[in-house]
DNA sequence: TTCGATGTTCGACGAACATCGAACTACGAC
DNA sequence: GTCGTAGTTCGATGTTCGTCGAACATCGAA
């Protein structure tokens, strides 16, 4: 559908719980970390990519449509990360700078570990 | 029951998945809380207490008993605290320094987020 | 040995969750 | 307008989870 517009809530309103709720799944986890570490790329010529986005359809993942749309909306609604909607299609990016000001080091550290 | 000897898992089997789902619950992360602030509590008078442990029963938490005992059941598979058993009496304490060593950073930064 | 205190395990229950396919909606292109 | 693309929402299904009370196990004390 690609909606007018999802709704991003207030990073202040988040708890953390929920943060780590959403964290706690491993598809989720691993959406997470690939924003984190290829949302940045530099496929400029590809599409209108902004700084740290992520198109929807290079989310190439073993799961259903739907179950991708679930789980990013989980994401979403956590705080976690931001939609942009551009024409029919939509980009993902993480919502670091707030998220880091609201819970310092949280993303980072969590990142890190799931490195190993 | 106290039974004979709790199942530790290594500090290695742990999955970054498990210990987040393990904190992704309201309850267990105010237990995990509490072990961290108050569990070096000096009441040396008391019990046998050791450094960084917490008797069961103080615990005072508003479930049933079978509740506590079902997320301290998954805390401690999650690798995150220790049960020692002393008589009839247990008491637990977190695994600070493995987990530390495990996933650097990561309970004291959930913790200072969990603060605000 | 009998009793009480301390936790654990065992169903059982409803709620929440991950997953899917199908129906739907919004947009661009023709 | 009509068609195809892109993503969301809906309904259904099976699973996991948090919660409880009851039954059980283990130990110290009387």
């Amino acid at each position: 559908m690609a909606p007018k517009a999802h709704r991003h809530p207030d990073i202040d309103d988040v708890e953390l719980v929920t943060v780590l709720s959403a964290l706690a799944e491993p598809t989720r986890l691993r959406i997470v970390h690939m924003l984190a570490v290829h949302g940045c790329s530099r496929e400029g010529a590809h599409g209108g990519l902004l700084e740290g986005e992520r198109a929807w359809k290079d989310l190439d993942l073993p799961i259903a449509q739907s179950t991708l749309s679930h789980h990013l909306r989980i994401l979403r609604e956590a705080g976690l990360l931001r939609n942009r909607t551009e024409g029919t299609r939509c980009f993902v990016s993480l919502r670091t700078d707030e998220l880091d000001e609201r819970f310092p080091g949280l993303l980072r550290t969590v990142l890190t570990c799931n490195d190993r």
